[in-house]
RNA sequence: GCCCGAGUGGUGUAGUGGCCUAUCAUACGACCCUGUCACGGUCGUGACGCGGGUUCAAAUCCCGUCUCGGGCGCCA
């Protein structure tokens, strides 16, 4: 198939190979057009039946849509084309037939519901509207990993499959070892974390992580790619920088390199690259400012943890990026580092989109007694975590990190309603396949 | 985990007890049409998630079940 030629780069004058989806046959009576689609658009394939032989005519009229055909024709320029340019067919080849009823409609004259389209995702994904969503979405982890790298980062990957969880509170996949229970891998926190204390000392992961929690929102996915940076001698801005740094990246690379997918979406003028100084409120700050906008039934008391309803009225409060730093100690994990003159206040921070929270890290406690200290408290054992706690005897230096979303960071930037339309098959409560 | 809502042709919908042998769009099938670009026109095929109940009468009300969507909690 190396004689094809995309749709969007034939050369008017010469013959050309096309092969691709048919999106449409428009049959006037003496004249009909196939238009045909591939992954750079679509071309308008004429059949003048008066002037064709009848087989190949009735093989390119009568090819259902969405069947697969290869079309070699001369190209020609023709102002009344949607593209300017058609192909005047020699040879019409149906490769693979397409049943005449679809499951959904990839010319997207009539909606789909999220369900029907991810049953259906292979279709689904031959509309231009999905299709941009991950052609961004890749352009969004390329840039991340061009950021980290740029900062000295080197790429790497951790267990999936664990003995032990990392946090207390969010449930755990278990699955069977070779005989041993064993866990999908919730985070690669305690990983990065023995890592950032290697040779490497600033390291990032993009990979899967797996949360067995059964919530059934728009923003959960019970199987989500994180991205994650640790880094050695960093405290919490230090980390904060790097957060700002890579999330802005990633909105300059897709407002950069993907223009017509943004404007497939409607996004071309909507979308605004974040200054890259996001402001950084205290936790203090943030729950003052919640009670400020006076939108909540019972005023927040420190101490409190931020509910749906008290991260909606601040991130319209404040309407760009934001971090919330300096939280209680009790509400974030034992690994978050406490401040050493304020042994209530810790080092733990979430950068928020205005709509939702998409990044959660801290320094992290390097220094061994408290940090077993941590375990008993949130009442973990830490026997179970001695291949974690034991490297903090052997030089752990300070080092801080954090957690993004990647679906979130797809799904903020893009204004998508539901986080499963930014990952290709979606795993959630219901949902197990495709 | 707690709570709410919804399931009608392939797809998306209208329909809150009789007017439903169920609306509309699109798709599908047939025919007509030589410049469509959401092509147009005529005709046609095709559906009330499943099981039980209430009622003279159920797509519509009730119970159960399955499936899906969402809110909260928790989080990325």
């Amino acid at each position: 198939m190396s004689d094809r030629t995309y749709a969007a780069e034939v050369t008017v004058g010469e013959t050309a190979t096309v092969a691709g989806w048919v999106h449409e046959v428009r049959d006037l009576g003496g004249i009909a057009f196939l238009i045909l689609r591939d992954r750079t658009g679509q071309l308008q394939v004429k059949f003048e039946k008066d002037e064709m032989d009848d087989d190949l005519v009735e093989a390119g009229t009568g090819a259902s849509r969405e069947s697969v055909v290869r079309v070699t024709g001369l190209v020609e320029e023709e102002p009344r084309a949607p593209t300017g340019v058609e192909v005047v067919p020699e040879t019409v080849e149906v490769i693979a037939e397409a049943d005449p009823e679809l499951p959904l409609d990839p010319s997207g004259k009539v909606d789909a519901e999220i369900d029907t389209r991810l049953n259906n995702r292979t279709l689904d994904l031959r509309r231009d509207e999905a299709k941009a969503i991950f052609e961004i979405r890749a352009e969004v982890l390329r840039a991340v990993r061009e950021a980290f790298r740029e900062t000295d980062c080197t790429e790497i990957t951790t267990p999936k499959i664990v003995a032990t969880g990392t946090e207390g509170g969010t449930e755990l996949f278990p699955i069977t070892y070779f005989g041993e229970e064993a866990f999908m891998n919730q985070s690669p926190q305690l990983f990065k974390q023995l890592i950032a204390g290697s040779g490497l000392e600033r390291v990032f992961e993009i990979g899967p992580i797996f949360r067995a929690e059964e919530h059934n929102t728009p923003r959960h996915l019970n199987e989500a790619t994180s991205i994650d940076f640790e880094g050695a001698f960093c405290d919490a801005h230090d980390a904060m920088d790097v957060a700002e740094a890579v999330v802005s990246a990633a909105y300059e690379a897709v407002v950069e390199n993907c223009t017509d997918q943004l404007e497939t979406l409607g996004l071309d003028e909507e979308i605004a690259v974040p200054d890259g100084d996001f402001p950084r409120l205290t936790y203090e700050e943030a729950i003052e400012r919640v009670n400020a906008t006076g939108q909540l039934d019972e005023q927040l008391v420190w101490g409190d943890d931020l509910s749906t309803e008290a991260e909606r009225a601040l991130g319209e409060d404040v309407g760009e990026f934001y971090f919330i730093t300096d939280w209680p100690s009790e509400i974030k994990p034992f690994y978050i580092k406490d401040h050493d003159d304020e042994p209530d206040v810790s080092t733990g921070f979430d950068l928020m989109h205005p709509r939702m929270e998409l990044v959660s890290g801290g320094q992290r406690e390097h220094r061994y007694d408290p940090l077993i200290e941590g375990f008993e408290q949130q009442g973990l054992d830490p026997e179970q975590f001695a291949y974690y706690t034991e490297m903090f005897r052997y030089g752990m230096p300070p080092h801080a990190g954090f957690g993004l979303g990647g679906e979130r960071l797809v799904m903020t930037m893009l204004g998508l309603e539901n986080i499963r339309e930014a990952v290709l098959f979606p795993r959630d409560r219901q949902r197990l396949s495709p």
